[in-house]
RNA sequence: GGAGAGGUGGCCGAGUGGCCGAAGGCGCACGCUUGGAAAGCGUGUGUGGGGCAACUCACCGAGGGUUCGAAUCCCUCCCUCUCCGCCA
């Protein structure tokens, strides 16, 4: 959500924005409503004034009076209702489109159309040199008997899978290693829930507009979350923080649901497109501060470059561009993570700034060090680990040539072994 | 699932038809006091929209209704708590 008067004021910028995100608003459309919404809003206020100060002359009439004055007062009421109805629709198309409004680009955000132009800004480590024939995860993961996607498929349809023994083992590892990466780095560990209300979906921007790729329980009007982002980010929704906790920096473990709708044919093979998945994600809500937010931003990338480069995983870290940027994000940037069956990078991580667009939506305020009015927070969050795609990385990666895979050695202790498949 | 109680400002809590945007307290801000602090005293302090000035409208869980007039009465829904049942 866009500080709507700032958008009166700067329409050009709002344009722009669209212009740059690809995103179809028409922003002289929305102005126009907005005009006339306002101008019907204080046509209705200027009634119910009117009803109110007769209401309380009403009041001291004595009865004879206050009889012959009531049918004065039935006719604008009879008025107010048919300009409250107008009211009630300029309103909601009013609300509608405003939620449609993108958030700027940050400037050094390169301009593009799709993933292709999003730019790489560095790399770190190699990618493997074999000397073998190397296998993808799906056959290491055969060949130990540790993936079973056609049995997931049974159990589930596409895009599911299962894991067994000791990859089912790894991936726990792996997750738990990067929950206490977090908590080392004074993230506060949440349980979250997964199954949240259409006010959190709507609230951290994913509603309207991302339905298609939500898990709906109808019945019971909620969705499951594709991201531990949505709780984290709404935990404090329609609430005033105290300037003195902020920023609240957050991690949550929490299962992920995606329909991946539209994605037909794409992925299709092994566990790099999936229906469930785990992620470990952190989120920090923050003061009203550009400043802080664009260094905030840079510390979470940080974290989860750390913890790659502790895997002993190569990678990339690329400026998403604008065609590829959420109608909320200011910046954006992803980590790519090699992987050979591939023969490419693949997107593993992805760290977002909002500055206050979900905390608008969210009514996610905080009140200023020495009091004033109450401020709108900023926001931000990116992936710590997400598994399984991230057990791609580290089979592939790792592979000897003898079919089994070497284990990092963060990982050694907690999984007990120097190797899988062993 | 059954029975009951309740949802009021940043927080607690009073308020059963007009004098209530709402007592009182806490918290917070400013001032006094102090060597400094605490305590104490005084003053101020809800949020959002429109105009952007005076001012005005809305909001006492949400949505409807009754009434000239609703925090207060009626209906529906949501949420919380207690007891019972069931259960991970």
């Amino acid at each position: 959500m866009l500080d709507l008067k700032w958008v009166r004021e700067n329409p050009d910028a709002v344009r722009s924005a669209a212009q740059r995100k690809r995103v179809a608003v028409d922003v002289d459309a929305f102005l126009d409503l907005d005009l006339r919404f306002r101008k019907q809003q204080q046509a209705v206020e200027a009634m119910r004034a009117e009803l109110k100060a007769a209401a309380k002359e009403l009041g001291r009439m004595s009865p004879e009076e206050r009889a012959q004055a009531l049918a004065g007062q039935q006719e604008t009421k009879a008025r107010l209702k048919e300009a409250e109805a107008q009211e009630q629709e300029l309103r909601a198309s009013h609300q509608e489109q405003a939620l449609l409004l993108p958030m700027p680009p940050a400037a050094e955000v390169p301009d593009g159309i799709d993933d292709q132009d999003n730019v790489e800004l560095r790399r770190v480590g190699d990618p493997p040199d074999f000397d073998f024939e190397p296998l993808s995860h799906i056959e290491l993961g055969e060949k130990h008997g540790v993936l079973d996607i056609a049995r997931g498929v049974k159990l589930s349809g596409s895009r599911n899978y299962l894991l067994l023994g000791e990859l089912a083992r790894l991936e726990q590892c792996v997750l738990q290693h990067a929950l206490e990466h977090m908590i080392g780095r004074g993230f506060e560990p949440v349980s979250v829930p997964t199954l949240v209300s259409y006010a959190c979906m709507e609230g951290t921007g994913y509603f309207p507009g991302g339905e298609e790729q939500a898990y709906l329980a109808e019945r019971d009007q909620m969705s499951l979350v594709g991201t531990a982002e949505v709780p984290l980010t709404a935990i404090h929704s329609d609430e005033v923080l105290a300037a003195s906790r902020l920023p609240l920096r957050r991690v949550a473990l929490s299962p992920c649901y995606r329909r991946e709708a539209g994605t037909y044919g794409k992925d299709t093979k092994g566990l790099y497109r999936v229906h469930q998945f785990w992620k470990v994600e952190q989120v920090v809500i923050g003061p009203n501060d550009e400043e802080w937010s664009i260094a905030e931003h840079q510390r979470m990338l940080g974290h989860a470059t750390e913890l790659m480069e502790e895997l002993e995983l190569p990678f990339r870290v690329v400026n998403v561009c604008t065609g590829d940027l959420g109608q909320g994000q200011v910046q954006k940037f992803d980590i790519e993570t090699w992987m050979p069956s591939r023969n490419g990078y693949g997107e593993t991580h992805s760290a977002s700034r909002f500055y206050d667009f979900q905390a608008r939506r969210l009514k996610l305020r905080y009140r200023p060090e020495g009091g004033g009015k109450p401020v709108f927070c900023h926001t931000l969050n990116n992936t710590v680990i997400a598994s399984p795609r991230v057990l791609i990385a580290l089979l592939e990666n790792h592979q000897c040539a003898d079919g089994r895979v070497r284990i990092p050695e963060v990982l050694r202790p907690r999984f007990g072994a120097d190797f899988l498949g062993s």
